[in-house]
DNA sequence: CTAGAGGTTGACGCTACGTCAAGGTCAAGG
DNA sequence: CCTTGACCTTGACGTAGCGTCAACCTCTAG
């Protein structure tokens, strides 16, 4: 008992596109050809193919499925391995969801964040908690006036100069200096430089006198960039913050 | 204030490839382009990049960001399409998810099941629970024992008529022939024999006898199948199980 | 003899770039 | 002036799994 391209594939429930695609890359091959090239199954490759359409269901690649049926003892590792795969791949769509929602939040609170913060890369009200709990109220109501008050030509400025120091940051750890550099410790310069023109932080209360406060600000400022993913994103991955985290400390524990 | 495409993928966070793609298909044009062919980005081509990047990020596709970018209203409407699409992939690996512990399972209860029903697209046992509910417990006893007793080569021949019947009745439905036609009758009557076939059933005892028992099973069964999605992937979709019951009713109206 | 159904082998299309390959451009140093 | 090295350019192939023509045989039934 044999049969053509079309009834096994409408007896299997697929196509005859798929059944050539599976010869081609030698997963299934028919069990006769004919002189005049035309494909005939039998039962086994029928078996085969049901198996193959089976693990295809359960998401397995191709590549996989040949795996499996050619090696059948690695057959549950083989299912153990698809099944964190697709364990990941439902946490990654949950994070995705997450991130939606809060986006579409913040688009209705208020359109104009979206123009003015959401999707130009700095977002500033989006620390407020942090800042408030590790600064004090005062401390954020102080800043976000200041932000506020900023003509928009003031703003591009400013988010240039960040954006600049972030980049700047990323291709010295890039380049594989150590952290001890005259390269980094200028970036650190800089940095601190940066902080100092925010008000309501240690930084900026201590411009002119300088206090131990600015030291021990710096230092844990280093210590949040590690421990905040957020920070990582912005600074190339945790070898980046890490690196900018050992530069700061250099850097306070000479000059400050 | 412009930059080259090495220092804008710095400071966004992507690659100089990205943003060439991105030239391409049009998402992102440069703000110029010098005589020797380079990309030059100013600010707001970079804040468009941003944007761009932010909603990558959220898992859209870039025809969607484009339209986002392009038609600025929609994006709510966008995002929240973009959220059910997303559920909708949750969905579906969380039902892989089953299927493939399922699969694990019945391959740590005997190996052999594997080989002998699992994989070859007759799972008896699979419908053990709703026969049991439907016919009671003695009927898939027997119809198991049944089963179980055959040889090899008598249940590959079973299962031939089983697909055959299955592919049959797929191609006359995508004929488009109605379910009165001699066709589809010819098919219902094969389908009844193939039931009086098994043990257990309506069907079979009344195989000499003929009580009004089996009109109303052979009835049902059209509905059953319509009823259980499982049966739609064997009939070609909703339309073809339903193709089936009109069938397999206009029989047993006819004829028992 | 002629449809018509069904078979064949290419080959492009789709997502979003990664990854060579081959070759200009530009600033700095010998 | 020439070289080196960093940075830029335009192709073009590869990826996963087929869908979808296109152009061209083959077989069967009327």
């Amino acid at each position: 008992m044999e049969w053509s391209v079309q009834q096994i594939a409408r007896t299997a429930g697929t196509t005859s596109r798929t059944l050539r695609h599976y010869d081609d890359i030698g997963l299934l091959k028919p069990s006769r050809t004919g002189g005049n090239g035309y494909r005939f199954y039998d039962q086994s490759t029928l078996v085969r193919l049901q198996r193959i359409l089976l693990l295809r269901d359960l998401g397995l690649g191709l590549p996989a499925i040949a795996e499996i049926l050619d090696h059948e003892p690695d057959v549950e590792q083989a299912l153990g391995r698809h099944l964190d795969w697709l364990r990941q791949e439902q946490d990654r769509l949950a994070r995705q969801i997450v991130s939606v929602r809060q986006t579409m939040e913040a688009l209705k609170d208020g359109g104009q964040i979206m123009a003015e913060h959401m999707f130009d890369g700095f977002d500033h009200t989006r620390y407020k908690d942090e800042v408030e709990e590790r600064w004090g109220k005062d401390a954020f109501a102080k800043s976000d006036a200041w932000w506020r008050g900023m003509a928009p030509a003031e703003k591009e400025t400013w988010k240039q100069r960040s954006r600049q120091l972030g980049s700047d940051w990323i291709a010295a750890a890039e380049s594989g200096v150590s952290a001890g550099s005259a390269e980094a410790q200028e970036l650190a310069r800089r940095q601190v430089e940066w902080l100092t023109g925010i008000p309501g932080t240690p930084a900026s209360a201590s411009a002119a006198g300088g206090s131990g406060d600015v030291k021990d600000y710096v230092t844990g400022l280093g210590e949040m960039y590690v421990a905040d993913p957020r920070f990582a994103a912005n600074y190339g991955g945790e070898a980046g913050v890490m690196f900018v985290r050992d530069a700061l400390q250099i850097y306070a524990a000479k000059h400050l």
